[in-house]
DNA sequence: CGTATCGATTGACATCGATCAATTCAATCG
DNA sequence: CGATTGAATTGATCGATGTCAATCGATACG
């Protein structure tokens, strides 16, 4: 059961269906496809996607001071989904003082928001 | 350490900047939130947006047979996440003999697709 | 009935994720 | 300088995730 390749033609259709069409290769290659999935993946989180939510129809800078009573969430915690957001390449920060404000970076969900649109 | 309450005003602030404007709240409420990052998490793995791509632009019906060459993964894996994008409500699926066809649920994206604009 | 085939499930494994408490860092105030 | 404060980092815990090999289930063919 080894030396036997067997290439059989695989053409066994059931009921004389055809399966489907032909063979439809994807429209966006890979590197979109893990760009674009590195956005919905920092998007897949209530939280995060909320935050986003707060930013953007914030047109400035907000500090984190401000966004913590929003969620129920700790501290640390909502610092590490911003620091998600930061490495998506969703949002960035700007220190002032003690603050940190983050806003969102224009442009970053358009190849997203193209795709699904 | 447990009897004083310290209510202090909290109103340090830092060279007389007001950190920002008052309050922001966000404007998707937790259950919108949580259902668009449903979404956006089945769509954050480049396998699966790949899928949701060709069975988008292939109008018809795809039967897994000959979604597999496609990818660079396992038979059981590509099972594993077509079901991913199953419960997530953006695919269905429908048997026809041996085969499966997989189809994108209309209007499945379109809440998250609308947020994201 | 027996065998081949499409596709889903199961089991196993390694990695990642969300969360919080505690700590650290940086900057400001007294 | 020393104390305070906004924010990031660390450590720990526990569940979810991506992946494959192997198995199972159902259906069709002979």
């Amino acid at each position: 059961m080894s030396v036997d390749l067997q290439l059989t033609p695989k053409t066994k259709r059931a009921a004389g269906a055809p399966c489907c069409e032909p063979v439809v290769y994807p429209d966006v290659d890979r590197a979109q496809a893990v760009r674009m999935a590195e956005v919905a993946k920092a998007l897949g989180d209530p939280v995060r996607l909320q935050l986003v939510d707060v930013l953007r129809k914030h047109a400035g800078k907000v500090c984190v001071y401000e966004l913590i009573p929003l969620f129920d969430v700790s501290q640390s915690t909502l610092s590490h989904h911003l620091k998600k957001l930061r490495d998506a390449g969703i949002v960035d920060s700007e220190r002032r003082g003690l603050w940190a404000y983050y806003y969102v970076l224009p442009g970053a969900i358009d190849e997203l928001a193209g795709w699904l649109g």
